[in-house]
DNA sequence: TACCAGGAGAAAA
DNA sequence: TTTTCTCATGGT
């Protein structure tokens, strides 16, 4: 069954998360492609282990898929170290770095529909649901939502998700919910993330945060 | 000391 | 087809 969650319900929440946090100015990094290494690094890890990874990774070699496919293997799971899963990302990084630079890099990739380089995305080894999907939203600014572990936790804590709905159920019923719209996809990502790292993890239960008032829904089951 | 983090793929049931 | 396991460092 599809997940069905109120549009007024929906902006109402990122109001909340918008004016509790503000603008957060994502994603945090100096190109596209730094964006979708980013991507690929931050699966399962913290945005501060992954800026530890970059930095070693930026002073051994440049930011380019080319350049980082020239690194051994070893060298590049050594520089990944502060991630986590160091020696997966490397081989994940270097398939992705192979399969950016046969699709034509920025340029081929940039020509493509949506669905078409979500598709490709797919196809790449390492890189699934939720991180092709921050790559198509920060790297090519296209109409996605991603939905993460903190989408899934925050929406379920306010009832408007059971929990166990599929990652494509959520997106697709965020996509036709919001409509179309960057730039509020951008941002409530972003609040979203925010706001899971900040409160989610050190108050258990709905109602004890800034959504408190979104918590007054009849439809809240307010378990944690 | 134990638990968990912005997943994804492989193996097992 | 669904569930479970594995990958791994570092912060709390």
């Amino acid at each position: 069954m599809a997940a069905r969650i109120e549009r007024g319900r929906l902006l109402a929440i990122f109001a909340h998360l918008f004016s509790t946090y503000g603008p957060q100015d994502w994603w945090p990094a100096k190109t596209p492609f730094e964006v979708m290494v980013g991507a690929v690094l931050t699966q399962h890890t913290s945005w501060t282990h992954v800026v530890r990874g970059l930095e070693r990774l930026g002073a051994r070699a440049p930011l380019t898929a080319r350049a980082i496919l020239a690194l051994p293997e070893t060298e590049l799971a050594d520089c990944l170290r502060p991630v986590g899963y160091f020696n997966i990302k490397a081989r994940r990084l270097r398939a992705f770095c192979a399969a950016y630079l046969d699709q034509g890099e920025q340029n081929g990739l940039s020509r493509l529909t949506t669905a078409e380089l979500r598709h490709r995305l797919l196809g790449v080894k390492g890189v699934g649901p939720e991180t092709a999907d921050d790559i198509l939203l920060y790297a090519f600014d296209r109409p996605v939502f991603v939905v993460d572990a903190y989408t899934r936790r925050i929406f379920s804590r306010l009832g408007e998700l059971a929990g166990n709905e599929g990652y494509e159920t959520i997106r697709h019923s965020l996509e036709t919910t919001l409509g179309p719209d960057i730039a509020l996809y951008n941002e409530y990502h972003a609040l979203i993330v925010r706001h899971g790292k900040e409160i989610c993890r050190t108050k258990p239960r709905c109602g004890e945060c800034c959504l408190a008032d979104c918590c007054a829904h009849p439809g809240s089951s307010s378990q944690g």
